[in-house]
DNA sequence: TGTACATCAGTGAACGCGCGTTCACTGATGTAC
DNA sequence: TGTACATCAGTGAACGCGCGTTCACTGATGTAC
């Protein structure tokens, strides 16, 4: 935070937070399939030797920007669920709101966040619990709706499932793609619906 | 069908069946980002500039691959459809379970399918109709749960999202990963039961 | 039935591309004294 | 405060890899006559 207008030849000084910008960036710009070590370290107009000083191959340079991304995702949750109030059902669908936001706003960094295979993939990602940020937004919300002593998951795997579903559903168009007006508009409808008659357990 | 035998050098005979099948043998033991041109034609014992005859590229080949794909997956649902009675429930439960079969059985090739954007990667796929191959067998198995004059999207989408969400989340272990013994164990219990609720509009 | 010839489906060598990785190097930074 | 030095984070050249694509070629097939 000092003079980082400085920017002399080496030691960028914050070059790991600049590559995952980068990343990122290339993610929305070009597709996932672009997001490559070399390419983040072009973006940050760095040589593309330098990134190997900051992540473990490419698969480190993914999950660092899982990492980011996950804090992300969860926030678009939150935030949705921030402007609505108490009633449990109106929280639920706000959260599936901001899911599909998400989605709608981040593609690429959608399927790379969840295109990471939790077990297979585990000893990639050393901080693999980070690969359930995101995870307790969606249980506090379901609460509601678990009768007491009840498995959560149950409800948790409904409702995740659903907006799981027409979220990748609809990013490969397959209800005629999203609307960028309104991603959430008709076409998510029914998802809304079902999720308006899960039934309240406990308040 | 006659001296398929020979195998002369020259004149295969039925190249682009044998690159397919190669293509399937490929996303089965190798994975989707394996499947290429040169390693299809490897493995189908020719040169590599031979599949340059028969497709139109890797995107060619993939499209090729993902119509078989879709046949196969339609096969699936039919073929659970048809272990049950005519209940409208035993039904989209079973199509459903179907769904799940497919996509714990060929991981890659369900991967593949549902990768293809319908809309920007149209004239790609001159035979895109291709990619709504199995939706018949949702819709039709969908019908009892539409209300007569009522938009069938609705149903369709809810069901749709509900199975694809579950399988697609399952392939990437969010719920402790397929179960081999049984894909459609107590992990898919939730989505069985939501189903279960869906109301009967007509018999 | 036999022959000439056009067509077609393969071969194999070559090219350029982007990728990850390695390696000797060098300039900047921070610390010991 | 100043100097020596270890450490660290970059550079840039080089390597090998697998990929798609092109191209002249050649052997097999099928048809006209």
């Amino acid at each position: 935070m000092s003079d980082r207008t400085s920017k002399s030849a080496h030691h960028h000084g914050n070059l790991r937070a600049a590559l995952i910008e980068s990343g990122m960036a290339i993610l929305i710009e070009e597709g996932l399939n672009k997001l490559t070590l070399r390419r983040c370290a072009a973006r940050a107009g760095v040589s593309h030797a330098a990134p190997a000083h900051h992540f473990d191959g490419v698969a480190g340079l993914r999950a660092a920007i899982s990492e980011e991304g996950f804090r992300i995702f969860r926030n678009y949750m939150l935030d949705a669920r921030n402007n609505v109030g108490p009633d449990p059902h109106d929280r639920i669908k706000a959260i599936c709101r901001g899911y599909i936001y998400f989605a709608t706003d981040h593609p690429a960094l959608f399927e790379l966040i969840f295109s990471i295979k939790i077990i297979s993939d585990l000893q990639d990602f050393p901080g693999s619990d980070k690969l359930a940020i995101g995870y307790d937004v969606l249980h506090d919300t379901c609460t509601p709706f678990v009768e007491a002593g009840h498995d959560p998951i149950v409800v948790e795997t409904q409702v995740w499932s659903l907006v799981h579903g027409f979220g990748t559903l609809m990013l490969t168009n397959r209800f005629g793609g999203p609307n960028p007006d309104d991603p959430c508009g008709p076409a998510f409808a029914p998802v809304m619906a079902l999720l308006d008659h899960l039934p309240v357990k406990r308040t």
